[in-house]
RNA sequence: GCCGGAAUGGCGGAACCGGUAGACGCAGCGGACUCAAAAUCCGCCGCCCGCGAGGGCAUGAGAGUUCGAGUCUCUCUUCCGGCACCA
């Protein structure tokens, strides 16, 4: 055996061996149980980063123990291939978002195989190809004969300067980051999935997801946003027509306390009033400009103006003005809302600074006054005050008595009101499935026929940055209409390319089925038995592909089943340490990899300079970006220290839930571990079978805890477990330790142990091995340690035979020494026994 | 702003059901080997007091429950993720 550890070499060698076997491909076996392990797929970006080699480690390693458990496991890996950075590449080097992405696709696809994961590479597919995205079409047209697909118009941001819509992410600070234009908020068609037609199903069924974490199932809790309220009718007139205000409010108790309302600036009676107020018309329109996310909205300063216009209060003899709001919202239930200024804080705010009237109408814990300022107490439940008939009633009550006299009015109903909006699919860009719609003058939108799919997107588009490219094709939008055969328009719009990762999971398995979207194979494989990926995907991706299930659900795609991921492992981000040079004012990021850092005596960070002797700045820890220049590359270390290590440091470094911090040193350390595996078992050719009894019950002992930290999914523990066996191996070594060890290991470093396994003769092929077990016999122990606390602190420790009784435990504890000089003189009143851990003495 | 997390030595982290806080590793310090260095091996390593035995303090801050709290409850601070067109 070779004196020095290689692993360039024994990485081919393993690799080449998985590849001769075809180790990984998956079939349909009915008489193993099933195990689908999927990490979320890659967007090309060009390389991998680190948060990928995290997530395709833990799923590896997943992967790797369920089939030393005897399952049979699916592990498949492809590509979200549409996007917007293919187009942005596209205007910067002038190539099509086609080309970049095939070429970063094969890229990256080398660097996945560098890395060793088990992953059955006859399933690959990627989002962009017409094979994949003819079913986005199919289903698409399902759902808009079905109704459950629908066009209406949704507010985008608008550049006026390339007359193009931008993402959220182009805008920067209110500006387009092309153009540096004042970004303006613009109505256009939109086609949009009916997902609150499962709003009540995908909230319910949260319920029956044990193997989601609960911080995720209550983030979509949270976001679905099922509330219970009153919609309430304020009736007006306008052009000599009998008019009604609505609004939804889950504080119907409130009702008699309205003194405004308040409309978005898309609101119809906003921009009626706007047509005969030039002052309130440059308001609504500078209430167009800027923000379009929830985020900015919700900080942005709250400014109203009146309209001029009056409603009539439904249950009193009142008059009541309306507002324009700056922060009301169109998008979310009415676009209205009445203002309730004594018990709802922006209210409150929006009253004082406009000098609205503020009723009091409820008793809180304060009073029944509201004096300034605010109090977040005003906004507590109690029984209503200046109220008229309602006075006296609670919360309940209240709403029950207003909701039934509305009702009988028909000014309004009790209502459930959803946060969760429709889903909004269309997007102005190229780069993506295009949506298979055709606009005729005489038959309007028109589903293209499943013969005529897919609608196929040409591939030689370069993109300019203005504009709507496929818009700019005639030989892309003219066409027949399916119907009645007249010219016609294609819908030039693509989909979001959520809708592409919302099924992959499905297509993996069957992706070669050329008549269907999934055939029966994906009733074997799904659901995915567990799921991996970024607790940024807690809610969009997540809920978005529970939806869509639904939808293949009820299309008789997969009968019944209505979940797609049982278990779900979110994982954290990967983080690194930033560092610049100042020259002058102006900021150099230095990239960690050229910083060199000393320390003072206590390994505290005393100075750091670059290679070249500058001075540099630590500027703390965050997430690796390329504007602070702080990425650390994966292909970088695998170069240098081989797969086993880069995989090794990654799982041992965190927990897989947590943040990684990045740290050269600690890869140092994975590597030197490495290291000192194989030169143990170079030297292990003569060892015992086992280990002395000690070691022996060290090794199962470790090994206990670490098949436990194994099912919590807690990798690094079970990292450091085998840190620990090989500590207690180099004292006493043995056999059975040591095939222990490789097995334990083999999910994290498949290599180095697929090398040893073989060269030690403990068989062909360690996946092929059972998962080790720990031994009882090796778990027996005489005596036990007890730790001896007074009064909770800790004094002494005693071992006592392994079935000591209560009474000698008790003894022995108070005949400690240093415990009898603590308990000396004074009454124990209480002695609390905890068998195998502690005796605390109370005194 | 709203929703969801996180916080433990110089650093990453461990501590299962409320029961010895700091496993394992990194960095650091001391030693062996070496002409020297690297590599490797051995020892030390939370803070304060003490020659030592030992004692006190300590899990972001403040309170509470308990014989006993990193772990449970409440209040607060800071940082991170998401907020519907980044993926």
């Amino acid at each position: 055996m070779q004196e020095a550890y290689e692993p360039a070499s024994v990485e081919r060698e393993a690799q080449a061996f998985w590849e001769s076997r075809d180790s990984f491909r998956s079939t349909e076996d009915r008489a193993k149980p099933k195990f689908y392990c999927l990490s979320m797929f890659p967007y090309p970006s060009g390389k991998l980063h680190m948060g990928h080699v995290r997530n395709y480690t833990i799923g590896d390693v997943l992967t790797r123990y369920y089939r030393m458990r005897g399952y049979n496991v699916l592990q498949p890996m492809g590509w979200d291939a549409f996007g917007l950075p293919a187009e942005n590449a596209a205007m910067a080097n002038r190539v099509p978002p086609a080309e970049w992405t095939y070429d970063n696709i094969a890229y990256m696809k080398s660097q996945l195989q560098s890395l060793g994961f088990a992953l059955d590479w006859s399933r690959e597919l990627a989002t962009c190809k017409p094979d994949y995205y003819r079913w986005n079409q199919w289903l698409f047209t399902r759902l808009f004969r079905k109704g459950l697909a629908y066009k209406r118009t949704g507010i985008v941001n608008w550049d006026p300067v390339d007359q193009t819509v931008l993402a959220n992410e182009q805008v920067i600070e209110g500006r387009g980051w092309r153009t540096g234009a004042l970004v303006e908020k613009r109505e256009i068609p939109m086609y949009f999935l009916r997902i609150t037609a499962h709003a009540e199903e995908l909230l319910a069924a949260l319920d029956d997801l044990p193997g989601w974490p609960e911080q995720v199932k209550l983030m979509q809790k949270n976001w679905i946003g099922r509330s219970e309220g009153v919609r309430i009718g304020f009736p007006y007139r306008l052009e000599n027509e009998d008019r009604v205000l609505w609004v939804f409010t889950t504080r119907a108790d409130t009702l008699m306390g309205a003194t405004f309302m308040a409309v978005a600036a898309e609101h119809p009676i906003a921009l009626h009033a706007a047509r005969q107020d030039p002052e309130l018309a440059r308001f609504v329109d500078e209430c167009r400009k800027g923000a379009v996310t929830e985020a900015d909205l919700a900080q942005i300063e709250k400014k109203g103006m009146p309209t001029g216009l009056f409603v009539s209060h439904p249950l009193a003899n009142e008059k009541i003005p309306v507002w324009v709001g700056n922060y009301v919202l169109m998008g979310y239930g009415e676009g209205a809302v009445m203002g309730v200024p004594a018990h709802d804080e922006r209210d409150y705010e929006f009253a004082l600074k406009y000098k609205l009237p503020i009723k009091p109408v409820i008793r809180h814990p304060l009073g029944d006054t509201v004096p300034a300022p605010w109090r977040p107490e005003y906004a507590e439940y109690g029984v209503c005050i200046n109220s008229g008939k309602y006075n006296g009633l609670n919360y309940q009550q209240a709403v029950d008595a207003i909701a039934a006299d509305l009702e009988a009015k028909g000014l309004g109903e009790k209502q459930v009101q959803w946060r969760l909006r429709d889903w909004g699919i269309s997007r102005q860009r190229y780069w993506g499935t295009p949506i298979p719609i055709v606009h005729c003058a005489a038959c309007g939108d028109v589903p293209v026929p499943d013969a005529e799919l897919p609608v196929v997107l040409p591939e030689d588009v370069v993109p300019d940055g203005t504009g709507n490219p496929l818009a700019k094709r005639p030989q892309f939008y003219q066409t027949k209409c399916p119907q009645c055969s007249r010219p016609a328009n294609r819908e030039t719009d693509t989909m979001d390319t959520f809708v592409d990762s919302s099924w992959y999971f499905a297509r993996f398995a069957c992706p070669d089925q050329d008549r269907a979207m999934v055939d029966e194979r994906a009733m074997y494989w799904m659901p995915v038995d567990q799921y991996i990926g970024g607790i940024e995907h807690a809610i969009l991706h997540l809920l978005y592909s529970r939806f869509i299930q639904r939808v293949m659900r009820d299309e008789s795609l997969m009968p019944g089943l209505s979940e797609p991921f049982t278990n779900l492992l979110t994982q954290g981000m990967v983080l690194a340490e930033s560092y610049y040079t100042d020259a002058s004012g102006r900021r150099d990021w230095i990239n960690p990899a050229d910083v060199v850092v000393q320390r003072d005596s206590k390994g505290r960070i005393a100075s750091a300079k670059t290679k070249d002797g500058r001075d540099v700045i630590y500027d703390g820890i965050g997430t690796m970006s390329k504007s602070k220049n702080n990425g650390v590359d994966p292909q970088a270390l695998i170069d240098k220290y081989g797969a086993d290590t880069a995989r090794f440091f990654i799982i041992f470094a965190s927990p897989p839930t947590h943040t990684l911090e990045w740290s050269d040193e600690g890869v140092e350390g994975s590597f030197r571990f490495l290291r000192r595996l194989w030169k143990f078992a170079a030297s292990s050719h003569a060892i015992p079978e086992l280990s002395s009894k000690e070691a022996r019950f060290e090794i199962h002992t470790v090994l206990k805890q670490a098949n436990y930290d194994m099912q919590k999914q807690q990798f690094n523990t079970v990292a450091s477990a085998a840190m620990k066996i090989l500590n207690a191996l180099e004292k006493s070594p043995s056999r059975e330790g040591l095939s222990i060890l490789l097995r334990l290991l083999s999910p994290v470093t498949p290599h180095i142990t697929h090398h040893l396994w073989r060269e030690l003769k403990f068989g062909e092929d360690i996946m092929k091995a059972p998962w080790p077990e720990p031994d009882a016999a090796a778990l027996e122990q005489d005596e036990v340690e007890l730790v001896v606390q007074v009064n909770g602190k800790l004094r002494g420790s005693i071992r006592v035979p392994k079935a000591a009784d209560r009474a000698a435990i008790e003894e022995l504890a108070r005949a400690n020494p240093n415990v009898q000089r603590f308990v000396a003189g004074q009454n124990v009143k209480k002695v609390v026994v905890v068998p195998g851990r502690l005796v605390n003495l109370v005194i």
